[in-house]
DNA sequence: TCCTACGTTTTACATGCGTAAAGTAAGCGC
DNA sequence: GCGCTTACTTTACGCATGTAAAACGTAGGA
């Protein structure tokens, strides 16, 4: 075989530590502390096995390894759904930071069954890994689940929490202030808002319409809340927006009044239907339709108009979430004090609105 | 302790298969069998194991388990970047599929980065996955790291594939006759089409420019290609649509063309600069502009005005991957037949084209 | 030259479970 | 009651590594 001379694997191939300790000429303690943190070993030994590896295809093994140490390094990430550039982001916040403090992420995706969210607390636990976040299915969720991980482990909830678990850890946003300052904004340049609201597939959904009425309320307004109802499935918010909007102007209602949609995906789903009536929101100077959303979803600045929203700085929530957990997991939390943080929206004032 | 009656932790942590044979009255191996498969043993015995764990808080540790099957039942799969929905609907297709085949998905996101893409590539190594599906980062993608994956265990790239590595198994889209077919259409309602390209930064870019331009040539017209360079951070497509057209319409150019977008979220981009200019693109008979993308991203039904593309069915790529790895993985790929699938684009007709 | 101290290496045991081999108990037909 | 099969238990070892404790080597000081 060698006689090929074939250059894809000149490096002989070691599968334990064992083997690579004869090959180098080091004892199999000594690769394990080089392994975990190579300033550990005498400098001439620490040179000895670098240019012992660069001759053989060696990597330790993952279980082995993770088995005996008292830490995993490992932080279990559960998300409800990948199709949405809002979870993305928050994802890609959380793996950032973790990598930065030296963490490994496993996330499990729940595509919205409890089932498999259940069981993906079940594979943290086995993995012991040193912490979960987790960004609820809604209430759909299992909470006897989430309850015990949180008894078990380093636990904090993303995004947002159930009613029912009061006293957990949380990092999210701030809705009473990012609905409000845009509720305020819309009463001050027009007439008071509508607000098209999403399927209460999370508890973020009744957060914000309850934001919404409060500061309605405060204001000397009188709320109206629209599209509460499922339409579609639970996750088409672009198409319940549209749908719901749809119906409304078909009706020749609301075609005037400013609209409040309760994120930016129902937003674009309302731009939609505006467009397919005729309507052209935010144009006119006052008492013409103007729609607003909730998060600066990605492509806010591209929709047609483009779109006036609150921003949620979601990559600040993944930071966040992650540094928290991580002082939970060194124990620095001083006490058990708990921790919730809650993150302000900015506004963000575009053509629609 | 239990004197509080707190109803949180009612049953007893177990730790050990050791303990539990105890406490349940079994011995560990037969516990060992029933974890890996209840119907191994006794029925009586399996629902005693099955009362006795109701009784109990255990869940079997994860590493000591894999560390000593002979297959983990884990797939690893690694892709560029998050914060695109074609990728979370490829990894969504993956997911599900991956799971209804009896395994666990372990993903790893590259960020962009070759470090990170080999760091993850280790890590599968390290864990022994029984098989490995990769969407390379593109150009800056480091091939060696690869080509031991690929050496090493069952492999597949999948969405894109660099030249270097024609003999590596793949599952992807078939540009020629995707974008051939959109480059067509609009061939026959308009003008021929100018292409308005994506910042290279996968091998998908450059094989849809080729496409396009075989196309053109077949048909016996003049290929035309703009925005081959990169005016923003590469992955911001909307970004890089928009200025490029902003730019040309600026100077009166393409303002009556047909124009292929290589992709839905460059077309997005294209659609907000002809809205800047006052465009209204596909709503002209013959002679005005048009704007067509690829992909079928999910909004294109809800742009304005909605976007003519072609559908890729990014699930089924995901879905097949996963079918042609497993079987790769059960050795059930007759020979070392090389395999190559190729999934065809369908024509979406909307407003925009 | 000897002793001491420090850093490193070696020895030995531990981790939690898979699994093979051998022994034991239960069920069945005669 | 006997032999047989089947299912289970017991015993033992293996997996690839972590890690504490003991042994070792070397350098520095007296």
């Amino acid at each position: 075989m060698d006689e090929t001379g074939q250059p894809q694997s000149d490096k002989r191939r070691i599968d334990t530590m064992e083997e690579l300790s004869v090959a180098i000429g080091v004892s199999r303690p000594t690769l394990s502390r080089y392994f975990q943190d190579p300033s550990s070993v005498r400098s001439s030994t620490s040179e000895k096995i670098r240019r012992g590896l660069e001759q053989v295809e060696y990597v330790p093994n993952f279980f082995a390894t993770r088995m005996n140490r008292k830490s995993t390094g490992m932080i279990g990430v559960i998300i409800p759904y990948l199709n949405d550039l809002f979870f993305t982001r928050l994802l890609e916040g959380i793996e950032i930071a973790a990598m930065q403090a030296g963490f490994t992420v496993i996330t499990q995706c729940s595509h919205s069954d409890p089932a498999i969210e259940a069981r993906a607390a079940e594979t943290f636990m086995s993995m012991s890994v040193d912490g979960a976040l987790v960004a609820p299915l809604g209430n759909h969720s299992d909470f006897a689940v989430q309850e015990r991980l949180n008894a078990r482990l380093p636990f904090m909830l993303v995004d947002s929490r159930p009613s029912t678990m009061p006293s957990v850890d949380f990092v999210g946003s701030d809705h009473m202030q990012s609905t409000g300052i845009i509720t305020e904004y819309l009463s001050r340049v027009g007439d008071p808002p509508v607000f098209l609201a999403m399927p209460r597939v999370n508890f973020n959904a009744l957060e914000r319409e309850r934001a919404y009425i409060a500061k309605m309320q405060e204001l000397g307004h009188e709320p109206t809340i629209i599209g509460t109802e499922a339409l579609h499935p639970a996750s088409h918010f672009e198409a319940h927006g549209s749908a719901v909007l749809d119906r409304c102007f078909s009706q020749g209602q609301f075609t005037d009044r400013s609209i409040l949609c309760a994120n930016d995906r129902v937003a674009i789903g309302a731009l939609h239907a505006a467009a397919k009536h005729g309507l052209d929101p935010g144009r006119a100077r006052r008492g013409g339709l103007r729609i607003a959303g909730h998060d600066d979803y990605p492509l806010c600045p591209f929709t047609t108009p483009t779109l006036t929203t609150v921003a949620q700085d979601v990559e600040a929530i993944g930071r966040v979430a992650v540094q928290r957990l991580v002082e939970k997991i060194r124990g620095e939390n001083n006490a058990q004090s708990q921790v919730v943080q809650l993150l302000d929206g900015v506004l963000k004032l575009r053509e629609s609105a």
